[in-house]
DNA sequence: CTGTTTGTTTGCCG
DNA sequence: TCGGCAAACAAACA
């Protein structure tokens, strides 16, 4: 689930449940998810105020009254649940936080969420090499995000250290929307295609934002349905034909519309058989 | 049983 | 030392 607009709600979600309380106890259900000794990171937590909350990207920092900042990760499934009763937390609750009111429920059934804690959001930046917020990048950083690069342009956004928040689905989004091939090395795009891109990052986030992460209430011309995640009927430009390609690239599923998203040399090699 | 998954880390290679 | 790349991680689900 969570890329750059589910975190945003997640971390609205603890904003109105649970910051400002205080933690009493931390109870570790299962420690796979914390990236850190398990002790140092409940004696860190516990009788902390969690004083304010940031996000970036797909992280969460909550700042504690000790002056350090508790890291929050939600790999592919995890998120926030809080309850009133101690009874009421979700099956997959990985860590339970005992607040001076209620329960801050961490869940996450497949485990590839992380937690721990970090000296300043700063420290954990900079060990991460984590870029600006997507949200908040300028056309000047990305550009410069970009240089020196060469791998496929779809792999490029999804790099952290690139493009902070953007996930499988908007990067395919994004470079569908661009018409840009998803394999496209960085190097081979000029600025236009570049611009486009950065646009479309701020474009499709932003919308996403306020639409809740609701995948539903996205335009049907949106890639995104032709994942199958929706019921809505996608609709097609059109230059499209119905198809959707599916390829890997860097190992992630990948969708694309054969029609808008070309390769450079399949572009050249189509001229060579016309004129031929 | 097989294949797939909204994400990151790790280790190898050039 | 850095970027690219593929495997690894874990578990649910179809």
């Amino acid at each position: 689930m969570p890329e750059l607009p589910e975190v945003e709600g997640f971390k609205k979600y603890f904003d109105q449940t649970s910051l400002g309380a205080t933690i009493t106890q931390v109870e570790v259900l299962d420690d796979k998810v914390i990236r850190q000794d398990t002790e140092a990171f409940v004696k860190d937590l516990a009788g902390q105020k969690m004083v304010a909350s940031e996000r970036i990207g797909k992280y969460i920092f909550v700042s504690l009254g000790s002056g350090k900042v508790w890291v929050v990760h939600f790999g592919m499934t995890g998120r926030f649940k809080f309850v009133q009763n101690q009874v009421d937390q979700p099956e997959y609750t990985r860590v339970l936080f005992h607040l001076d009111q209620g329960y801050l429920a961490y869940e996450c059934p497949r485990k590839f969420g992380r937690l721990r804690i970090a000296d300043s959001i700063e420290a954990f930046r900079e060990e991460k090499k984590l870029s600006k917020d997507m949200i908040k990048m300028t056309w000047e950083e990305f550009q410069e995000n970009l240089k020196g690069r060469s791998a496929a342009i779809k792999t490029t956004l999804l790099d952290q250290k690139v493009c902070a928040g953007v996930g499988n689905w908007i990067a395919d989004e994004v470079l569908f929307q661009a018409k840009i091939h998803p394999l496209v090395r960085v190097h081979e795009l000029d600025e236009a295609q570049q611009k486009q891109i950065f646009a479309k990052l701020k474009e499709i986030i932003q919308f996403a934002i306020e639409k809740e992460a609701n995948y539903d209430e996205y335009p049907r011309y949106y890639m995104v349905h032709r994942r199958g995640w929706t019921d809505l009927e996608p609709a097609y430009c059109e230059q499209c034909s119905e198809d959707t390609e599916y390829i890997k690239v860097g190992g992630r599923g990948t969708y694309l519309c054969p029609d808008c998203q070309i390769l450079p040399q399949k572009e050249q090699l189509e001229e060579k058989e016309l004129s031929s």
